[in-house]
DNA sequence: GAACCGTGGGA
DNA sequence: TTCCCAAGGTT
């Protein structure tokens, strides 16, 4: 949950799907659509499988157990180098150096890296850096407190190097380039999309479609897209008249999206050939475990029809 | 090696 | 409003 996540942003989920999964087997165990209805809203919906196949691999394979190693653990599904290190370190105090966000600005900073740290040179030399740091004991201490400084005083803007432990030996403090380290990345243009959603209702549900698992939104619930024609011929379905509710956009980090959505009234006897498709109460659907500017859409219809 | 994958918060 | 990016990984 927490790759590419803030804190604050996590804890809620992380309370609910706990509660829920209480621990491996039972996340093993558990099916799929609920683990992604539990992580819906939360975004980066391909960690939701990763972490069920992953639980899954670790019941099956591993006995139920973690494996402790960082190469055992970056096998399993979803955990990379950093977060195989960052359990290895804190569940099993090996020393492993981890490179997250936080850490790679507190290198930039006080060794003076210079360059955008996603290039691969740069991003190969921050590796070696963070391995070269490591002390020989209190690596969860040494980690936890490399992470936090980069969290709580070395921040991305007003950093508080007056409080900074290590101040004394950091580059960007000495020339005043805290403001430029680490390098921004070179942004490209914002492609922009246009995507129509049809909204089937029989007057007090909504027909939700699954979406495949990879790629925008994969396994979770939303209205078919695509133009209302072709959605009915894809159903086999005759439909009346669509009418158009108020288009909005949503930001996404790689592109702009413009949803444009229609209402159409159907059958509620219809019956559609194809798995994945759910009926759901209008008043649930916008947490029937659909993503977030899907939630928006359907409150669109909620209170068009009154 | 670059593109892709969400959402929310801060500035 | 707009941009940046966060306890990154996979394709």
């Amino acid at each position: 949950m927490l790759q590419q996540t803030q804190v604050s942003t996590v804890i809620p989920y992380y309370a609910r799907f706990l509660a829920s999964f209480p621990d491996v087997l039972a996340l093993a165990a558990a099916p799929i659509d609920l683990v992604i209805e539990h992580w819906a809203g939360l975004g980066y919906y391909a960690r939701a499988r990763n972490l069920h196949r992953c639980a899954q691999q670790i019941a099956t394979v591993h006995a139920g157990k973690f494996p402790e190693t960082e190469a055992q653990l970056e096998e399993l599904p979803g955990i990379g180098r950093s977060t195989a290190a960052a359990i290895a370190a804190f569940a099993f105090g090996r020393r492993a150096a981890i490179l997250d966000g936080n850490v790679k600005r507190v290198l930039c900073r006080q060794f003076g890296v210079a360059g955008f740290p996603g290039a691969k040179a740069v991003h190969d030399r921050l590796w070696l850096l963070a391995e070269s740091l490591l002390p020989e004991n209190d690596i969860e201490v040494y980690t936890q407190g490399l992470m936090d400084l980069g969290a709580t005083l070395c921040t991305r803007s007003r950093p508080r190097c007056g409080d900074c432990p290590v101040a004394a030996g950091c580059v960007a403090k000495r020339d005043g380039r805290q403001g430029e380290l680490p390098e921004a990345k070179p942004r490209a243009a914002v492609p922009e999309r246009t995507s129509t959603f049809v909204l089937l209702t029989d007057g007090q549900r909504l027909l939700l479609e699954r979406r495949p698992p990879s790629g925008l939104w994969g396994g979770l619930l939303v209205p078919p897209e695509g133009e209302p024609a072709a959605v009915a011929a894809r159903f086999g379905l005759a439909l009346g008249e669509a009418t158009k509710l108020p288009p909005f956009k949503h930001v996404f980090t790689h592109f702009r999206l413009t949803l444009e959505p229609m209402l159409c009234q159907i059958d509620a006897q219809f019956q559609a050939a194809e798995p994945g498709l759910e009926w759901v109460e209008i008043g649930r659907a916008a947490d029937a475990g659909v993503p977030a500017p899907i939630k928006k859409l359907i409150r669109q219809v909620a209170s068009a029809r009154g």
